[in-house]
DNA sequence: CCTACCGATCGGTAGG
DNA sequence: CCTACCGATCGGTAGG
């Protein structure tokens, strides 16, 4: 019941893949349009095959999320943590969350965001406490900026308005359209900050 | 075969009921994850019974989405029309669109924002023509603002990050919560406003 | 990882 | 609007 079919590296490999398919897949269809046997196609594999790797599809979700959240949270925590100016440590992450939800292969952090809802609540608490480490560096930089002079709104509702906002490229945003990722992080320093 | 079970009265009744509940449902659990029975049951119909009403699922969605963008706009180009300087006139936009997402009731626009990718695509222009108005009128919102020196961001990306951070609320904002509508509106302003 | 399959659910329909 | 039902799809499993 319990045979080895693959090589704990091949196995390795193939769940990594898995992960990247079905991320990739959640973001463009939605978790629930989405169905295992997209999922085993992408890979190559037969449809009973991803269970092998993953106990159920709700269990390639929440590695979606995770995954996701960790390579994520380590880039924006380094940023963070530079010893920049309000203004200039603002921008810089700005520019690297668009990245993580807007750039080639980033596929992770819009799936977190727009299927939170299709994961059972009792795996939430397993991504939960990532989210609130993110929440938590976001806050700490608006305070920041409010201490600057640069925000006057709440600091909570500027936190929420500013992710919001960005998050919301998801919809809109295309590659291969006339405005980068530069210029749109730009843009959302001159909406957000205030001059003194 | 085309035999009438009920009055126009009543089937007019029936209709609207089954387009509020399943907005409710569709806001609340997603276009997928609702089915025609929990719609019925919703109704205290049979799960047949909806296809008296409506030819498919996706005719209901279409129906939510048409209905609820129609009493929008033309409640929001109530006020657009209205000679307010600037600033007043985008408070009063931003406070009614607030309203249209979060209020009491109010189910149908945030399916519209969430929903949009479940919906077929035969079916998206009969929606996107109602779409385009809105975006419309807010484009000559931010242009009014940008003209004033009220913003200083490209006026196509100022809109997008506006409507994206309200349309975000709908994520994060709770009725029960201690910050109201009107609070809420305030910081919008105070966000994305620059003062001269 | 594959083959073969089950059990449940779901959108939709025929007929009254 | 109800009853009774179908056909397809889907997540998941047994066994090798």
């Amino acid at each position: 019941m319990n045979v080895v079919y693959l090589s704990d590296a091949d196995a390795r490999n193939r769940r990594a893949e898995l992960v990247r398919a079905s991320a990739r897949l959640f973001r463009e269809r939605g978790f629930d349009a989405t169905t295992i046997r997209d999922i085993a196609q992408a890979c190559g594999m037969r449809s009973g095959s991803p269970f092998y790797h993953f106990k159920s599809k709700q269990e390639i979700l929440v590695a979606v999320m995770e995954e996701g959240l960790v390579a994520g949270l380590v880039t924006i925590e380094g940023i963070a943590a530079q010893p920049l100016a309000p203004r200039a440590k603002f921008r810089a992450l700005v520019r690297t969350q668009l990245e993580f939800m807007l750039g080639e292969g980033h596929d992770f952090i819009p799936v977190l965001l727009y299927e939170w809802r299709a994961l059972d609540e009792a795996l939430q608490p397993r991504v939960l406490a990532l989210k609130e480490r993110y929440d938590a560096l976001w806050h700490a930089m608006v305070v920041e900026l409010k201490d600057a002079g640069l925000i006057q709104a709440d600091p909570t509702v500027a936190r929420l308005f500013i992710l919001g906002s960005l998050t919301s490229a998801v919809q809109w945003f295309r590659p291969e359209g006339s405005i980068s990722l530069d210029q749109l992080a730009d843009d959302a320093v001159a909406m957000f900050l205030h001059s003194r």
